[in-house]
DNA sequence: GGGATTCTTCAGCTATTTTTCAGCTAGTTG
DNA sequence: CAACTAGCTGAAAAATAGCTGAAGAATCCC
């Protein structure tokens, strides 16, 4: 599956800081940009999916962005964000072109629900099914399949093998790994990566190691022909 | 079944609010506008089956949006809401081809009789009854068969399975379920989905599980051939 | 009011999954 | 080639999700 690039426009660090970290780990391409100007500039060569666009802006405000980005006329999504007190009727009308939109504060939730939402309508042909060589996961059914083959994997290798799929030629890290798949609540050792690698491979009839390759002292990487 | 997607356009708040929830909780796909021209670009994108369209709004009223989305030619049901001190002979004689108008105040049934009634006459594929392989739900009937038999479903069983079948092939979670089929006030454990996923597996004689599958640390999910 | 049905809770059970661990293997380095 | 380290492995222990039967509460219908 193509990722799915999210440019966020926004003055306040704290927010922008919140909102990449949160949306990368749910496997979003993110950039940012903390004004209009600069969000207009990004857009034109990052080429996002999604805009999540602050109202409230020194400078051109939100609004006067979203005319511009929609004029460029390329397929995209915006989702202004705006404080209670400012809810007016541009926005409630989303007249400028704007899909949606969200009341500081807002839930992190919230925000994905609607992401989702937006991007379904936008881009069916994203979202649904990840594919990489042999390896097909179709997370509505919630189900991975090796050619015609449905694995019988467990919550914890469903997951695992989806985060490499998306990362599929990537190394990844135990560390990371961790992080992505179990949380970082988890405080366990990095050896679990190992044993759960290890089933997956075994689902996989990858004995060789040929599709789930170890990188000594680096991590894992997915590679498929 | 294609799900039924439905336009809300009304510019008050409270009201829209309630029928997003009720609507979305009865398995259509709703979106909404504030106002008239909101309305009409919505719809645009949206595409949506029916419009719920209230007369009284700021800026263009209800009719000229009705004439307007009619002009589209795209088929397309409306139902127009309007208070009782309002009814004038233009609704009465739903001269701007809307279908249907509602006194406000309404009750949430009497709105999704209208709206089934509408639907039935506009697109008749739809609406009627669910098919889900050997399953068929009547939804008029309000009566739900397996093969040729009949099956004898308590009031929350049959709801259960109209969700399930809706979502026929995807992942529901228990707290979505939950949510869906009991509505966001409730406030029991997910144990009762359980319970309950596991009467209608009698019922369906699924003793096996094929039919509802359980995705563990997922949900479950309704697989027919 | 009372009988029938339906809804909800609960606790024990089971099967699966997660996590840990100790010993092992195999690269790497000097 | 010896010493070191990262990663692998099998198995046991711990944790947990989901299933079940039953019982009490609520609701419906006559």
């Amino acid at each position: 599956m193509e990722k799915i690039k999210v440019l966020i426009v926004d003055d306040e660090e704290t927010i922008t800081q919140f909102l990449i970290l949160g949306l990368q780990n749910e496997g979003y391409i993110v950039e940012s940009a903390a004004d209009g100007m600069q969000g207009i500039a990004k857009a034109e060569q990052f080429e996002p999916h999604l805009v999540i666009l602050d109202v409230m802006m020194p400078g051109m405000d939100g609004f006067e962005v979203c005319r511009m980005l929609k004029k460029k006329g390329r397929k995209l999504s915006i989702i202004m964000l705006t404080a209670r007190d400012q809810v007016d009727d541009r926005i409630k009308g989303l007249n400028d072109g704007a899909d949606d939109y969200l009341v500081k504060p807002f839930s992190f939730e919230e925000l994905l629900a609607r992401m989702q939402a937006r991007l379904r309508n936008q881009f069916p042909e994203l979202g649904d099914s990840l594919l990489a060589g042999p390896l097909r996961i179709d997370d509505r059914r919630r189900e991975a399949y090796l050619e015609a083959e449905v694995l019988k994997l467990s919550p914890t290798e469903y997951e695992l093998l989806k985060y490499l799929t998306m990362n599929q030629g990537i190394v990844l890290s135990k560390a990371l790994i961790l992080d992505k798949v179990w949380g970082y609540s988890f405080n366990g050792e990095e050896n679990i990566v190992e044993v759960y690698i290890r089933s997956l491979r075994e689902k996989l009839h990858d004995k060789d190691r040929q599709m789930i390759r170890t990188i000594r002292g680096a991590g894992y990487r997915l590679d498929v022909k």
